[in-house]
DNA sequence: TTATATGTTCGATA
DNA sequence: TTATCGAACATATA
């Protein structure tokens, strides 16, 4: 699920359900441990005892800060979820849960465990030291297309890099291409400056749009790409270039023929 | 059985 | 040293 828009609402769930409230309990459902990038001892001496007091999101990571200072840092990986529950028996997929003094449980749910819980100190150390870009809703045009030109990568490979600007997964690329115009394996440096520009505007404007829908795909306009995702869907300004799978970067990568040209 | 899935990281190579 | 590419990770579903 979670691309920059997933994330954000996300990021209000958390805050919604998981606010100044003591934290009495922690458990753990992840034997292997995959997604524990710190030690439960650390973890629970960190956490235990302690409130949320504030949640911030740079692209698809999210912080959330505790009143001892430092900040938990969670990410969903491929399917990486967060649910509220009260009962007994755990939500499925459920590798963490956070327990709270008023019965509320929290839970990181995660099928794949490719996600992170992780104990930083803040969003801009972990952000500097692991290179992580600026959120996509907040980088500049000039910023954004100093980061892309001159590279000989396919464009989509670069918009995927979190190094530079961080939020765009692979359906938001795909949707940005489709939107500008642009085949997704057209090098970065055979772009020109306009449609750099063309593509952060549009970047922008889907992921904004995703947010105002709550990330409720059946609720996304009519004409957003992403309804015609799969191979031989027909976008309704193109009935006669059905959509056409290809894989760029190792990842599936789908686009209408006739709007995006090599 | 094989291919695919809304993500990131790491090792090999240039 | 930096940039790029592909495999790997874990699990379910078509």
């Amino acid at each position: 699920m979670p691309e920059l828009p997933e994330v954000e609402i996300m990021r209000r769930y958390f805050e919604h359900s998981a606010l100044n409230k003591r934290i009495v309990g922690l458990q753990f459902h992840d034997p292997l441990f995959k997604v524990f990038k710190s030690s439960p001892e650390e973890l629970q001496d960190s956490l235990i005892g302690s409130n949320f007091i504030s949640t911030e999101r740079i692209g698809k990571y999210l912080f959330i800060k505790t009143d001892q200072g430092n900040y938990l840092h969670l990410h969903f990986g491929m399917t990486g979820d967060l649910e509220l529950f009260r009962s007994d028996s755990l939500p499925k997929y459920t590798r963490f849960v956070f327990e709270f003094e008023d019965g509320d449980k929290l839970a990181f749910k995660d099928l794949r465990k490719f996600g992170v819980i992780q104990l930083v100190d803040s969003p801009e150390v972990y952000q500097k030291a692991n290179k992580l870009g600026t959120d996509l809703l907040k980088i500049q045009a000039s910023e954004f297309i100093e980061a892309i030109k001159g590279r000989k990568i396919a464009i989509k490979t670069a918009l995927l890099d979190q190094k530079h600007f961080a939020g765009i997964g692979n359906w938001i690329a795909d949707e940005m291409l489709f939107n500008a115009g642009i085949h997704p394996k057209k090098a970065c440096n055979d772009l020109n400056d306009q449609q750099l520009k063309t593509l952060l505007k549009e970047g922008q404007a889907i992921v904004k749009a995703a947010i105002a829908k709550d990330t409720h795909y059946g609720d996304f306009p009519k004409d957003f790409f992403v309804n015609y995702r799969k191979e031989g869907a027909l976008h309704p300004e193109h009935p006669n270039s059905p959509v056409e799978r290809l894989v760029v970067g190792g990842r599936g990568t789908f686009i209408v023929p006739e709007r995006q040209k090599l």
